[in-house]
Formats: structure tokens, sequence, C-alpha cells
DNA sequence: CTGGACCCTAGACCGGGTCT
DNA sequence: AGACCCGGTCTAGGGTCCAG
């Protein structure tokens, strides 16, 4: 038996009850065994491999664990089946290793339950912490209520301030008001009392008036004598002053026709003694009467003035009532503003408090987050401390074989890095399980038929397919000398198969580079949920089918010969090949893009590209949409409706008025030809940069335009224009000879043949070649007659 | 018919899981 | 460790709808 690095151990098993070590390259059979591997390729810890037989077939079992087995078992050292003190060795390394297995398992199960705690933990605190946040949005709104109020408050203030000072200013006018009218009062009561004294000195001085007409009227002569100076003959006034008292006094007294009569006494006098009938001797002289009219008007002026300080004074009362009831009501408004802002600050005290007890109540939500972050803290430091105390027995029982390489894949959940994310993730697998439902896992492919069958890959879900259930599909590969070569390929098995192969990974290597190709219509269609209802679906529904296809490509580039490999299956599964779904090529935009900056009228550029695809395609059903679509997203204007009121032939650069008329023009004269200027107009170095289509389609230009030549000059109906050229054909008219111009349109065409020539040769499209050879070949038929065509 | 707004898809890049 | 391939994210550009 010949062993080389692995070594396997057969442990007592109730079938065999016997423990063997084998090779792996001997042949298992017979009984049923298990085995363990271990591998020293990287020296690393050993590892097991179990394998099982059963009636026969041998049975791969996941990888069970890692040995604790602290002497390195080296393949040269085993030469045969272990001794009974090996075997015992053995057995006891197995004893302990299943020791620690247990207190790695009891240690996963605290751990397992740590975790659980900690998730409880983290929960609540999330739920806190959500309280915390709504206590924190209802506080946020309790204190912009509460500024809201706080600045009605002010307002309030400042409005009742105003108020106040308002009634303020009423009141001190109003005090001015009474004052006034209290003024006015005293003159008025003084003038009254003024007015009543006249009145009573009229009354005395008519009551003397009177005792003297009765004296006369008894003496039959009215004569007014002063006591002091005799008076006779004229009226006067004098002026008696009286020692007794040492004060003046006026008489007045009025004669007419003899008689004395007493006139109305309204002046003012300062007379306080009575007069004396045994004073008057005589009538009032003029003088006299002229004093007397004087007090009289003086009186009356009295009592208009009387009258006028009364009206001022009711006026002022009336003001003062006013201005009474004016600052009543601003009392009273003051009032209900101090009332409301009373309200305002009792409701802002409240909100306040509110506030403040919110504050309360999210501080403490706060404490008990920040206590349960703290406990889940605490836990998570003893889930660590664990996972250390794992690894420190790990370590004890030399499982882990540290190596000198850089690690830069560090677990996340406890000290342990390695050299890949594969070692990592493999790490996180076995190490901390319970962590990997946090890792979102690979969908494997299930297969479109079974229920059960689930693949691994687009190769194995196609093979399965064709073995298993008949599909008519398979997996090709084919070499390409260059990219450029397989993206040709590539474009005319879509264009062929109405499809599209999009590519969603790429793998770079240090000398090789995978890129993935898949079915454009494999799928789902995803919406992001903050763009859904937003916009209505397509009319023919979304490319995506909800489904995986078959359909894929894999292509290997070797970064070195630049040559690519590509693995594939055209074999679609589970949709049809629907145009619809498809986008227009990316030569067909660039093209309409350039021609549109040439300013071609878009009805030429559709007709052009629809003329110009000989295999029906998305190109074919290019329209004016998709024209608008382009010129916006290469930013180039489209041409106005008055830039299109006469439509030109691109051929034969006749004008119409209407596009009908150009069409009828161009199915009677240039029937089967394309409009499209840019045909004739291209030069070989266009052709290469832009499209290697185009050769093919100018060729067909050129051999359609020499057969019409042919029809039409052939009968003798070419029609000649003022210019002297042929109409369609830019032939001279000195040189319109049918013959001639047919030479010279085989000419053109040969000329043009050997342009293309250039440019197909530049092409490795076997099919492109094949369809450029075609043309060749029946235009050079054409022009050369069929002995001269070449293949 | 036109232009704006907006959604959907392709493509690139990166990280991860599974299997050998 | 290598091979294979899936999923998430981001950006540019194509496609669609709608109002004027």
């Amino acid at each position: 038996m010949a062993f080389n690095q692995q070594v396997f151990l057969r442990p007592t098993e109730k079938s065999t009850n016997e423990t063997v070590l084998v090779d792996t390259s001997a042949q298992i059979s017979g009984k049923s065994q298990q085995t363990g591997h271990t591998d020293h390729n990287y020296g690393k810890p050993p590892l097991i491999k179990m394998y099982k037989k059963y009636s026969g077939s041998v049975v791969f079992s996941h990888l069970k664990a890692y040995t604790q087995c602290p002497l390195p078992l080296h393949s040269t050292e085993i030469k045969k089946e272990p001794t009974a003190v090996e075997c015992k060795f053995i057995q006891q390394v197995s004893e302990q290793n299943n020791g620690l297995t247990v207190s790695s398992h009891q240690l996963s199960e605290q751990t397992h339950d740590l975790a659980a705690s900690s998730q409880q933990v983290s929960e609540q605190t999330h739920d806190l912490a959500a309280s915390s946040q709504q206590v924190s949005e209802q506080t946020h709104d309790l204190a912009a209520s509460s500024q809201q109020v706080s600045e009605q408050t002010h307002d309030l203030a400042a409005f009742s301030q105003q108020v106040s000072e308002q009634t303020h200013d009423l009141a001190a006018s109003s005090q001015q008001v009474s004052e006034q009218t209290h003024d006015l009062a005293a003159s008025s009561q003084q003038v009254s009392e003024q007015t009543h004294g006249l009145a009573a000195s009229s009354q005395q001085v008519s009551e003397q008036t009177h005792g003297l007409a009765a004296s006369k009227k008894s003496t039959n002569e009215t004569v007014l004598v002063d006591t002091s100076t005799q008076i006779s003959g004229e009226s006067q006034q004098t002026v008696h002053t009286d020692h007794n008292y040492g004060k003046p006094y006026i008489k007045i007294y009025k004669k007419y026709s003899g008689s004395v009569v007493f006139s109305h006494f309204k002046a003012y006098t300062q007379c306080l003694l009575p007069l004396h009938s045994t004073e008057i001797k005589k009538e009032p002289t003029a003088v006299e009467y002229k004093f007397i009219q004087q007090v009289s008007e003086q009186n009356n002026g009295l009592a208009a003035s009387s009258q006028q300080v009364s009206e001022q004074s009711h006026g002022l009362a009336t003001s003062s009532q006013q201005v009474s009831e004016q600052t009543h009501d601003l009392a009273a408004s003051s009032q209900q503003v101090s009332e409301q802002t009373h309200g305002l600050a009792t409701s802002s005290q409240q909100v306040s408090e509110q506030t403040h007890d919110l504050a309360a109540s999210s501080q403490q939500v706060s404490e008990q987050s920040y206590g349960l972050a703290a406990s889940s803290q605490q836990v998570s430091e003893q889930n660590n401390g664990l996972t250390r105390l794992q690894t420190a027995i790990h370590k004890t029982a030399n499982v882990r074989c540290l190596r000198e390489a850089q690690k830069p894949y560090a677990c996340l959940f406890c000290e342990r890095a390695f050299r890949s994310r594969q070692a990592l993730s493999a790490h996180r697998v076995t190490k901390h399980p319970e962590k990997t439902m946090l890792f979102p896992k690979r969908a494997p492919i299930p297969c479109p038929d079974c229920t059960d069958i689930q693949l691994t890959s687009q190769r194995d879900l196609v093979l399965h397919l064709a073995k298993e259930h008949n599909k008519e599909m398979c997996v090709m590969s084919r070499k390409f000398n260059s990219e450029n070569e397989f993206k040709m390929w590539k474009s005319r098995v879509e264009r062929e198969t109405f499809s599209k192969f999009i590519s969603r990974n790429v793998a770079r290597e240090d000398f090789e580079m995978r890129k993935y190709y898949y079915c454009h219509r494999s799928g789902k269609r995803i919406v992001l949920t903050d763009r859904v209802g937003l916009r209505k679906p397509k009319k023919q529904g979304s490319c995506k089918t909800n489904a995986k296809c078959t359909a894929y490509m894999i292509a290997r580039t070797d970064l070195k010969d630049k040559t690519v490999d590509v693995e594939y299956c055209l074999n679609h599964l589970g949709h049809d090949f629907d145009l619809a779904h498809l986008q227009i090529s990316a030569d067909v935009r660039k093209s309409v893009a350039r021609q549109l900056s040439e300013g071609v009228d878009p009805d030429d550029i559709i007709e052009a590209i629809r003329n110009s695809s000989s295999k029906v395609s998305r190109d074919s059903f290019l329209t004016l949409k998709d024209i608008h679509n382009i010129s916006k997203r290469f930013n180039i204007p489209m041409p106005t409706t008055e830039e299109k009121s006469v439509y030109t032939c691109r051929i034969c650069n006749s004008q119409f008025k209407s596009r009908n008329g150009l069409k009828l023009h161009q199915s009677k004269k240039h029937k089967g030809m394309s409009s499209s200027s840019r045909v004739t107009n291209k030069t070989a170095t266009d052709v290469i940069n832009v499209d290697l289509d185009e050769p093919i389609m100018v060729a067909q230009v050129e051999a359609s335009t020499a057969e019409d030549v042919s029809e039409d000059c052939g009968t003798g109906q070419c029609e000649f224009d003022h210019m002297g050229n042929v109409d369609g054909h830019g032939l001279q008219k000195d040189t319109a000879d049918p013959s001639d111009m047919i030479d010279q349109l085989k000419k053109r065409t040969l000329d043009k043949l050997n342009t293309f020539r250039d440019v197909v040769a530049k092409s490795n499209d076997i099919s492109f070649l094949e369809n450029f050879y075609k043309i060749v070949t029946d235009v050079d038929s054409f022009a050369f007659g069929p002995k001269q065509a070449e293949g």
C-alpha cells in the first residue's frame, strides 16, 4: 500500500470493529468505514474529512471538526496499521477532543444564550430609543407650542401696555377737561352771581324809578337832582361820591317829554347803597343816558359770554362723558387682555411644566437606554470573553497554526484574522454559526421543472435540463482572436436571435479576465420601494420574466495575447423573442445622432435606417419618437417645422412641397433606393470608423442605381434637368448616351467596391464577409458580366 | 409635436457564499 | 486557495408619460 501525504484513520465502528489507516488513493470498498483526512499542505491544523461507505457507494459527508492532535502526522512515519499503543494514544486524543468539543459546545450554548439576551437587550434598547425619540419629538412639539404661547403672551403684554398708556393719556385728558370744566363752571357761577347782582340792582333801580314815577305823578314835575349838585335844564350824568362809605356810585336817569322814565338798569354797578328818592330831583341827562346805554350793552355782552361759557361747559361735559366712556371701555379691554395674558401665562406655565416632565421622562428613558446599552455592552463583553476563552482553549489545545504571512481578513466576532476572505467565511461558519444568519445566503438556481433540484451554476442548469428533461439545449465554446471579434460575433448572435446578452459581473485575475453575460430578460423586475406607483409600467410590460433564463455567455479574455474563449448557451427558456423588449443598437444611435448633427431630416434618417437593415430587428422599427429620444440624449436639436417646409430628394436634389410628393417621386424615379445622402458621400475612412454594415448598404444602393439607370436609360425615358444633368444619376448631359452612362456607373461602382474591399478586409466576421461578397458578386455581375464576377 | 420630469435598465464595481 | 457566481449599490443613459 503506497502512502502519500494523506493519512486516513479508521475509528472503531460497529460494522467493522476495527480502526485502520488507509490511503486516499486506495480503492474504498467493502464494509462501511470512516476515515480521517489530514492535510498538511498549508500548515493548518489537521483536518478530518469523514467518509462513509454504504452498500458499495462512497458518500462524502460534511467537514466535521479539527482534530486536537498535538503531534504532527507525517505520511512517512506511518507505514502500516497502528499499534495498540498508537490506537490508545489516538483514543486518548479523541477523548480529549471530545471533551474539548463538549466544552466548546457548552461555551457555544452559553454564547448563544448570551447572544439571545443581548438580542433582547438590544430590542429593549431599540424600543426605549424609539420611546425616547417619541418623547423628544413631543418635547420638541411642546417647546414649539410654548414658544408660540410665549410669543402670543408677549404680544398681548405689549398690546396691554399700549392700552394702558392710551388709558393713562385719556385719563389725563379727562382730568384736564374736568379742570377746565370746573374753571368754566366757577366762571359761570361768578357771571351768574354778577348777573344776579345786576338783576337785583336793576330791580332796585326799577323800584326806585317806579317810586319816582309815582312821586312825579303825584307832584306833576319830574326832576333829577343830585344830592350834592343842582341839575337842571339838560340830561346829565353825575358821579356821586358818598363820603359816608368812600365809594362812588352812578345814578342814571332819562327824561322824555317832560316825564322821567326809568330805563332798564342792566349795567353792573358798584353801588352798595340804595338810592334814596330824596336824592333824585330831576330826569337823567344825555350823558347819563349814554352811560346807561353802555352799561346795557356791557350787560348784553356778559349775557352772551355767559351763554357761550355755558355751551362750552356743556360741550366739555359731553366730551368728559365720552372720555369717561372710552376710558371705561379701555379699562375693560385692558382687563380682558390682562385676563388673556394671565391665561396664556398659565398655559405657558403648564406647557413648560409638561416640557419639563417630558424632558425628565426623556432623561429617564435615555438613562434606561444607556443602562440597557451598558448591559448590552456587558453582555457583548461577556460574549467576547467567552469567544476569547474559546480561542484560548483552541490555542492551548494547539489547534491553531499561525502563519507568518499577513492576514488582512479579520473576524468581526473574535480576534482571529485570515489571509483570504474564503478562509474567514469558513471560520465564521464553523466558529460563529449563530452569526451566519446575519449574512445573506446565495440563492441556488432552482430547476423550473423539478421541485427539489437546485443547481449551482448556469452550466449545470443547462446540462440538467438537457439530460433530465430532454430540453434541446447545449453548452458550447468558441475562441476568438480578439475582443472586438468576440463583440462582433455577440452582436450578430443577438441580432439573429432577437436577444441581448448583458454583462453583470467581471472577475479580473493577473492574466485573465472573465466576463459573465446573461440574457437581458432573465431575472426579476425590481422597483425601488420609494418609487412604487410613481410610474405606470411599460405598455409591453417589463423585459424581465421573473425567471432564470438558461442563455448565458462566459468570456475569458487572456490578458497576454488578448484572445477570448467563450463558453455559451444560446437556448433561451421561459420567454419569447419580442422585439419590443429590445433596445435600439448603439451603432444606430450613434448614426442617428451624427445625421441629426448634420441636419438630416428625421424622416430620411428613419427611412435610411429601415432600408439599411436587411433583416428584421429592433432598428427596423425606428420611430420618430426614438429620434426625439436620441436628440434629447445627445443634446442635438431636431429640425423645426419651418426647416422642413421643402422636401428635397437626396438622390436627385429635386424639391417638393410635401412629403407625399417626394415619396411619389422616389417611388417612380428611384425605386428600391435609399434616399440618405450619407450613402453616396461617405469615404472609406468614414465607413471604417462608423459602421461596417454600411458598405453593404452602399453597394446595394449603387447596384440598385445601376439597375435603375440601365432600365430607364435603356428605354430612353431618362429625364434631363435644366443644368444638363441626368436627373438622379449626376451624369453630364453631353455624356448622357445610355451606353456611356452605364459605363460611368460601372466605373463608379467598381471604385466603390475597391474602397469597401479595404474596409471589409479589416473585418473578421464570417457572416458579414459572406454577405458582403455576395453583394459584390451581384454588383460585379451587373457591371462586368457573370464571367468577371469575383468571389 | 415638443420638452420636461421621472422611471427603468445596463453596466461597473465590490463583497460575499459555496464548492472543490 | 481557487473557481464560480450571486447580491447590493451607484451612475449614466434610454424609455415613457404628460402637459402645453
